[in-house]
DNA sequence: GAGTGGTCTAGACCACGCC
DNA sequence: GCGTGGTCTAGACCACTCA
């Protein structure tokens, strides 16, 4: 039960280090010892070294440079997501992407990426409420703080809904989606949103640029008009270590 | 620009693996080539089919076994996680963890693992609107489903609020801390949620049995009474592969 | 006991950052 | 060009599962 004690090498060397990080020994942005280093000091072979870097790297606390060493992980700034950009308060304008993002001193833009009549799937459909391989209109975005991609944004319309108006077109929305479904007369009631968290894929650990280890968050929304009638299924897929969801509720319904 | 291409071997053999999976040419459950096979298949090393085994792990496809052979990760039962814990329905009783996870044909139970008077750090102080270094009470709890642990809920309260109360006892309560608050005296207005989501630290790996990859959610929330006034941060880390989050909310508020 | 995945070694070469 | 981390090999032994 000495200070080296564990079941293997290399999970002795893992804790070595992340006691190092947590105590503060090891400060954000600091460099760790090189992978030589460490393979003379704990006496392993470099493969030691590099399993208990592995598990690091997957539990967020370090970065690996190829050439250029291993530093502790700095924490990215986090961006506030709240209902804002569905629930309206009083009279303001609606949030949107940009003005909740110049609210925090950073500049939102957004890219489409894909408009047009697509099927749905079971997933949609049922969220919808309607049958499945129904076609519908579907608005693919992309989302950027400062110009780095952080979120994937896709809305999904009933096709009646969509047909023939702004949401078919490959153009901004002005206020956004929410405003938009107004304009064209749904008067909206509530919203339900899931959250859920999930490892990211590959394909997303390259375009959002995720670090080793950091996961998605992934928001589905539905809104439904005063009527309860769903007209707007949203699906949006963000960087974990930059995004925080906000909600207030009241205490009695 | 073959079916084999890509930068590195293991991470050709990682997308022949990956594509096999998402294709549905492996299903959920179904055992993989073991790795001497896949070394020969792909005629490389051992520790190259390992390295790309490690990634697909991380991104949670699959689950490997020691002794007995690596399989595609089977999805878990998710459970649904909604404010109705302390939004309450009308004259209804408020939701608990045992009525919620009953709803579902689920055993929910929960362990109080501490409570007692402790020193607010920096984060909890100002949530709770208080100077850090404060004296807090603090209740600390696991909740299990069908007896797995799958959540860490610590809640805190000023001082004064449960000095001397039940809140202040190592004892269940009855109907949660919420309608606890309320027996005490406490009109409740809105609470106020944050949720993010980060890679599993070692510790919660293990207590909450989390496979490679998988990330907690982490739920913070304030509650204040009608005038506005903190008088519960409640912090919880969830499975992230077993929990959503639910929210109900008016387009206009 | 056979099969399978985990640990570990020793060593080679490559890719990249930085001076 | 040097230092650092990434890739890869060949081989050995261990720990665990399952028949």
């Amino acid at each position: 039960m000495t200070a080296g004690s564990g079941q293997t090498s290399h999970t002795r060397v893992a804790a070595a280090l992340r006691t190092m990080i947590e105590t503060g020994e090891l400060q954000p942005g600091d460099q760790l010892p090189t992978q030589e280093e460490l393979t003379a000091e704990h006496g392993v072979s470099r493969t030691v070294i590099r399993q208990a870097m592995a598990t690091l790297s997957a539990e967020g606390l370090i970065d690996r440079v190829r050439g250029g060493g291993t530093y502790v992980r700095v924490k990215r700034p986090v961006f506030h997501i709240s209902a804002t950009y569905v629930t309206q308060q009083g009279d303001e304008p609606r949030a949107t992407w940009t003005t909740e993002a110049a609210k925090h001193g950073l500049v939102g833009t957004q890219t489409i990426t894909y408009v047009g009549e697509t099927i749905a799937n079971d997933e949609i459909a049922s969220l919808l409420g309607i049958a499945p391989d129904s076609s519908i209109y579907t608005r693919k975005r992309i989302m950027e703080i400062n110009g780095d991609p952080v979120q994937f944004a896709d809305s999904y319309y009933p096709y009646h809904i969509a047909h023939g108006t702004e949401l078919a077109r490959t153009a901004k929305l002005r206020g956004g989606t929410i405003a938009s479904l107004e304009r064209l007369g749904y008067q909206l009631g509530n919203c339900h949103e899931i959250v859920r968290a999930r490892p990211a894929t590959d394909d997303e650990k390259r375009m959002l640029q995720l670090k080793d280890g950091v996961p998605v968050l992934v928001q589905r929304r539905t809104t439904y008009t005063t009527d309860g009638i769903p007209v707007e299924v949203s699906v949006s897929v963000l960087a974990g270590d930059r995004h925080e969801m906000h909600y207030t509720l009241p205490a009695h319904a």
